[in-house]
DNA sequence: GCGGCGCCATGTCAAATGACACTGACCGCG
DNA sequence: CGCGGTCAGTGTCATTTGACATGGCGCCGC
């Protein structure tokens, strides 16, 4: 990676001029994504003003500040969380490839929330400046941002329920069907289990539990064989059963597009 | 209303022929809203089919069924929930005038959520068939979606970290701000006070706390002065106080575009 | 090999929250 | 007037969840 090396931005990643194009993104196969067609990966591709990669556990956006890059997910997998002032932190959602990062930095002022690396990234970045113009003059692109939004709102709305009305192994098992869910559709994980590293801790702030319960309540997942989460990955050997367990009604998954 | 009733749609609600002309629209003076140009203005006029009137407790649209209309609330209050297969209901959020309700169904086969008015009513309709044609037809249509696509994400969002991060009284002090901001912004509410019958048991709902707690709670930030919650209204007598206390760093409003 | 660090695990106790049963106020209705 | 329904409020007790303290284990740099 180090050969890539051309420029540092704010955050200290690793930016690079544009190197892959459009044609050749690495989402373009990826059977839960919708791929633009040509006359959209036109515009994107003239949109696009490079990558971006980032290491596990750095800073993409920070809380507080105003973004000057939108970004797409190309490789690996992001979180979105805000911070309180006494430093709780609640994670707000996981961000898999062909996710739109930083939506709301187009409209509004400062930045609600912040984006850290799970894994090693690679994101393709776009000046926001030129977003509007781009909506506005794309209403395609537009159209589909506003398909992504409506998405992630759903969500949202997901996490919602289970914070309010689920128990901390309803969570817990909620989330790894999520998290497994999303990452199958997008080529991360495969058969059921997910290689990806997530501490007790942050699970404990995206569900809202604390840390200690967050273990003993894996650990009785774990015993009753429902859901195996280690931090190094996640495994549901029963998909149908941690849904109904969770009470998670069948949720239809269509394609998503990308920009 | 009874003279007006002239139809009435599969929810049993009042639907009226279109009466009210877009330049006439209520919401044109709102001091949070951020009113039409002409030109979208017309498009606007030309996408909507109507109106209608919902009762206080009537569904707007159920969870589950495939809505054939988009909305934007002229008038009046709703909420939007959603149901567990063993009774438990999440309320996700309010609804406001300005507000575009229904934008997952103009995308989603199902509903995952279902729509009640808070209060009586009037909604302006739109035919879902064409939400497609005009969104991509007009790019800032559809650009305004987006917007207030991201706007209610960024709700959520709060909503999230209430439920996540924040204990019995933080959570209700965080609602009541919420509500009587929501409300003032679109001219519900004066003066700290928003008049508007939300019962316990619908407050418990959404911050996914008992019923019993949620009266308990409501008691403590009675008595220490913070929030004043009783069945027909919310009042804040110190917004400033009322934020500290539930840990809100300032969120800046800017208007909010409408459809 | 040693110390520090990050993470998981566990024991004990306290606090927050929920369940259940009941009361009283209010209101619309016949 | 009584009746049933809805809703706020209370008392008592159970359960869930959190706080704090501690230990173990693998990893890494020195």
């Amino acid at each position: 990676m180090a050969s890539d090396v051309r420029g540092t931005n704010d955050n200290g990643a690793r930016t690079m001029p544009e190197r892959i194009r459009c044609r050749e993104c690495p989402l373009r196969d990826c059977t839960g994504l919708l791929a633009p067609d040509e006359g959209q990966r036109a515009w994107i591709e003239a949109f696009k003003s490079g990558e971006a990669r980032f290491a596990r556990g750095e800073q993409v956006l920070r809380q507080g500040v105003r973004a000057t890059r939108l970004h797409t997910v190309l490789e690996g997998v992001l979180m979105r969380y805000r911070l309180l002032e006494d430093g709780r932190r609640q994670i707000l959602n996981f961000m898999f490839p062909g996710d739109f990062v930083g939506l709301q930095s187009a409209f509004d002022a400062d930045l609600s929330h912040g984006i850290e690396a799970m894994t090693d990234t690679l994101l393709c970045v776009f000046p926001r400046d030129r977003f509007f113009e781009l909506a506005l003059s794309h209403p395609r692109l537009s159209f589909d941002l506003t398909w992504l939004a409506a998405r992630e709102e759903a969500a949202l709305e997901e996490h919602l329920v289970s914070l309010g009305q689920r128990n901390a192994q309803e969570r817990l098992a909620y989330l790894a069907v999520y998290l497994v869910g999303r990452a199958s559709e997008t080529g991360v994980a495969r058969d059921g289990v997910l290689r990806l590293t997530v501490t007790q801790s942050q699970i404990a702030d995206m569900l809202g539990l604390s840390l200690v319960h967050t273990n003993r309540s894996l650990q009785a997942l774990r015993r009753a064989g429902l859901v195996d989460w280690t931090l190094a990955s996640i495994a549901v050997p029963d998909m149908a059963a941690a849904r109904h367990f969770a009470q998670m009604d069948g949720d239809v998954l269509s394609p998503r597009p990308y920009i």
